[in-house]
DNA sequence: CGTTACGTTTACGTTAACGTCACCCGCTCT
DNA sequence: AGAGCGGGTGACGTTAACGTAAACGTAACG
């Protein structure tokens, strides 16, 4: 195992280091391989996965805390590793994506409290109910 | 079309009827008698849903507003159907599920807005540099 | 040499809630 | 009689993100 010599951390690391590191099963990421969202160097048949694939997989896993599809999360990591000329427009375009996102999530989270707010008047009423059981003496 | 005397409403609906008045497609009130969510009376082949069908849709519609799942809901439904006579336990597994219900919709609102807090602090790092791009002018 | 551990590939299974398609039936209008 | 309309019944398709199982390789341990 090839270790750097600032961090003394693994230059290269294997599924299952990648896994506990993460927190993923090996499954995912043979699954991320394939749908191209990281590229382990192939000794062969197994799998060795790089720095690179490391900052990948940190921005796939917080891409998707935000909601975010596999397939958009693709297209922004691709997006910064085309030949960077044209930084601007990427960031541009990456922002957008985030502002569509964010209001997305925002009304997601307007129609969770206003479905919360409901459901505790049902759960009001219901205590009520429960309360005129006790009353009666319906032990 | 029979009319009830007091509302002048149909007593019984058709499918087409159904549709226009809670904004389902046909597939889906077949698709819940076929879960047996809805017991519309067959006259040989043709569905007439009555009263009782209306207000369970009605329930299992706001049910999936509050996140239910239409298996969850059928089980809920059920239990008010029985011969009634344990309505005190029935209501308190009602009141039970709510609970749970409401808890993780309150979890899934808190890390919605942790996300969305996480989101607006990136772009707003994104918009400092688009910021320098234009101050820079990279038109 | 057997087994254990870890790794691989291929391919089908899962879950929810319907959508879609092909084909059939009966009524009504013309 | 033909053409629509409205309804009906299977049954397969869709979507996302993996899970799971089968069958194999290979390296080290004892």
């Amino acid at each position: 195992m090839i270790l750097n010599p600032k961090t003394d951390k693994p230059e290269l690391m294997t599924i299952r280091e990648m896994c506990e590191a993460f927190d993923v099963t090996p499954r995912t990421l043979r699954f991320y391989e394939q749908k191209e969202l990281l590229f382990p160097i192939r000794q062969g048949t197994k799998r060795n996965f790089t720095r690179r694939d490391r900052a990948r997989l940190k921005l796939i896993l917080r891409g998707k805390r935000f909601g975010f599809s596999l397939e958009d999360i693709r297209q922004l990591l691709d997006m910064y590793d085309r030949e960077p000329g044209q930084q601007e427009a990427q960031l541009k375009r990456t922002y957008q994506l985030a502002q569509e996102r964010l209001a997305v999530m925002e009304q997601q989270r307007d129609e969770l409290n206003e479905a919360i707010a409901e459901l505790r008047a049902q759960m009001a009423w219901g205590e009520d109910m429960l309360a005129s059981f006790r009353r009666s003496g319906a032990a």
